[in-house]
DNA sequence: CCTAAAACTTACTACTTAGTAAGTTTTTAG
DNA sequence: CTAAAAACTTACTAAGTAGTAAGTTTTAGG
């Protein structure tokens, strides 16, 4: 089913990383991923001994992932606004696929994963965070925003406006998704 | 080793919200269920017929609280930022129990619930976020809040920063849901 | 006390789960 | 061409999952 040129551990962390934010990690199993690469569930123990590996794994890309867009907008000429709505778009397009993003699947799950798997994802979360909140101080001294919040309080209020967002609007619907996402940058723009 | 006295269904529905709240739909067994009440599986299901049962029956249990506690705000002499903080309060408790509330946690499996199941869940928090608005509204009649956006809006700024809030403040920490809980009473009074 | 319904337990099924050991095929490098 | 490492498959295991049928105990009402 899917093609077999490229490397199978990435395809593995792909597929894996789909259905965290489609169904969640307590929802999904090595079978499932094996039968989307059409091979066999030791295959996949092969490229991760078990799913706390595969977790790990998928959770390393992410992180990986950010620290790529962090470097890449890094002195990029892009305004602390054009940055502020690259990082929303991604909330934007799980929408649209009907997903919710990694970090609000695994916070729910937080409770039945690993204490190694924990720590990780307080690394995550902090490195995103310290990342909205840079290009938030950015803006307001470029005068590009005006909240009233300090910096982390405001983007810990952004955080949680695109991460339940994502959730809530796949309940009620993706207008609410909108009026949230508009919501929140007249907020940061003051 | 829980107490035998009362209704034992009620004992069940406690118990699976509970565990919903703490380790997600998708993470809990009936044997959980049975072993918390000290009791065989089989009895679970004598009371709840499936775990979509269940389900149903603890969205029923939290929707009927969440009336109840309407009624009984309604015409009860408190002022909006005090029905608005007792809103508040539940997830304040969610914090401190190191649990993430029922609607955040379903969203999170909402891909992988019944059709019957999401139907209900759409209810719920059509009825939480009217009863939001419809508080925010009254305290900008009252005066005593001065928000800019419309009251639907604001209403579902506020769910998803507690939503989301709790969420996250299990992974960083109680402080940060401090931080997002005083800034969101202040954006409310403007 | 007696009966019948309610609330269970016992004992099971069929299925799914993560995970493994051993063997086979494929790829790669000398 | 060949050896060996990498990437698999086959064929399991042990445990856990929801769910059920049949039998037993408990409870409540006449």
């Amino acid at each position: 089913m899917a093609p077999r040129n490229s490397d199978t551990k990435q395809e593995i962390l792909r597929i894996g990383m789909d259905l965290i934010k489609r169904y969640g990690y307590n929802a999904f199993s090595y079978a499932d991923i094996s039968k989307a690469l059409d091979m066999k569930n030791a295959a996949v123990h092969y490229h991760f001994r078990g799913k706390e590996d595969l977790l790990t794994g998928i959770l390393d890309q992410y992180l990986n992932d950010y620290v790529q867009m962090g470097k890449q907008l890094q002195g990029s000429g892009f305004t602390a606004l054009q940055k502020l709505e690259k990082f929303i778009e991604r909330y934007s397009v799980l929408t649209e696929m009907n997903c919710i993003c990694i970090i609000g699947s695994v916070a729910s799950d937080f409770n039945t994963l690993p204490e190694s798997v924990k720590v990780k994802i307080k690394e995550l979360v902090s490195l995103v965070l310290q990342m909205v909140e840079k290009t938030l101080q950015e803006g307001k001294k470029r005068g590009e925003f005006h909240f009233t919040e300090s910096a982390k309080t405001q983007a810990l209020l952004i955080m949680t406006n695109l991460a339940a967002g994502v959730q809530l609007s796949r309940i009620t619907g993706k207008p609410d998704y909108e009026l949230i996402r508009k919501a929140l940058v007249r907020q940061v723009k003051g």
